[in-house]
DNA sequence: TGTACATCAGTGAACGCGCGTTCACTGATGTAC
DNA sequence: TGTACATCAGTGAACGCGCGTTCACTGATGTAC
């Protein structure tokens, strides 16, 4: 827990810091990401607007620090788990973190901000996430499926494997896996979450449940 | 094309109203469907804000237009393709959609904005479309992959298949592959559209067609 | 322990801006006789 | 064909608002001797 710089000054700012980008998170649960005002969370805190200054450098850096801390806790939940957890374990993660929080899980994999790029430190934290999710998958044994096309595309993946960042090694069917459970579990989750199945009377756990099943086998 | 009302007044008026969406798309490919701005559209059409009142009862009304043509344009694209397309060119057809204006697709599937709630007529079009898809997976045959517990969770789908609309009675294959395509392919697509696979060097549509393979059996 | 100084949190006023929206009005277009 | 009237597009001024951000300043907290 160390917090960085253990003066009592250091720590009462790390303090308001993080009381700041709670009000945030309940401001973007209630209004959408775009409906952030500083202004609003520094009533909402008591505080005159301008103060919030001495915390964030402007509106863009709390909301760059926000996007980085979701990034930041699903790779922490991703680690925690461990590669041990297998791809059904981690699905399951990936699933509890993004109803935790809906609009955490939309900073992450939502609507882009057009002209928005994201810096290099959050998409290494991205990395750290596939990483650990190849890793899981390395170790899995569960094909796919498809034809020989399947393996047409295996061999591309082999060919731009880049992004499996730290492991290099993996085998063309884990990259396979951990690509269409990524893909997969995303496509259910963003649909469930934007509320895509109401009215439809599915139980998305159970659609969830089963693609996760045909990906790892049962 | 029998314009509702042939009046020249009448006739203007939706060219009129056509030119703001016109720039109102636009102006969501730069800032984003939160920048949206009734003055900035009139002035770019050399008008004063007011005057698009004779239009539109306000900037929410706009807006509800701009998804509901998103809506409609996927639901006419997939009746102009046709049942006879079959699973594999209706993904073609979502995908061609998608890469067209990408700010269309998420006005659909991004991000949902808290407290909006589709009218009905939005939502009947969505099922237009469902329709269709479910009427070209009928005549499928492929099977989806899994082990007993898709089998159960077909059950399950038969249990609840009101969303089927006009198609209620499409087999629980269908209404498994017409799901999976669903939910798979928007998987791909918006991780795509996002900019999830930026850097990974990665050949989106070799991906996409290796979902479609998968589902379709080649 | 006490004093002098530096640091820093927070305030209140102010700036400039663009927003959605209303209102009373002008001027052009269409309609009825 | 011409005149009287109704319809409607568009304007400009105005309202109230909240935004992000800056600035000079007060007052409390911590530090150095």
């Amino acid at each position: 827990m160390a917090d960085s710089g253990s003066t009592p000054r250091e720590r009462y700012r790390q303090q308001v810091r993080a009381e700041v980008k709670k009000c945030a998170r309940e401001q973007i649960a209630t209004a959408g990401a775009s409906g952030l005002s500083l202004n609003a969370i520094a009533k909402q805190m008591g505080m005159s607007g301008p103060a919030l200054y001495r915390y964030f450098s402007g509106r863009d850096e709390l909301i760059t620090e926000l996007v980085r801390d979701a990034y930041r806790s699903i790779a922490d939940a991703f680690a925690a788990a461990g590669e041990e957890a297998g791809p059904a374990g981690l699905a399951q993660v990936l699933r509890r973190w993004a109803l935790e929080d809906p609009h955490r899980y939309f900073l992450v994999y939502g609507t882009p901000v057009p002209g928005y790029e994201a810096p290099g430190d959050i998409t290494a934290i991205a990395g750290e996430m596939m990483t650990v999710l190849l890793g899981a998958c390395a170790t899995a044994t569960a094909s796919v499926g498809g034809g020989p096309e399947a393996d047409a595309f295996e061999a591309h993946l082999a060919d731009h494997r880049d992004w499996a960042g730290a492991r290099p090694d993996a085998p063309p069917a884990a990259l396979r896996l951990a690509l269409a459970l990524w893909t997969r579990l995303h496509g259910v989750l963003s649909l469930e979450l934007a509320g895509h199945f109401t009215g439809m009377g599915l139980d998305p756990a159970l659609l969830y449940a089963a693609e996760v099943e045909s990906l790892t086998g049962g």
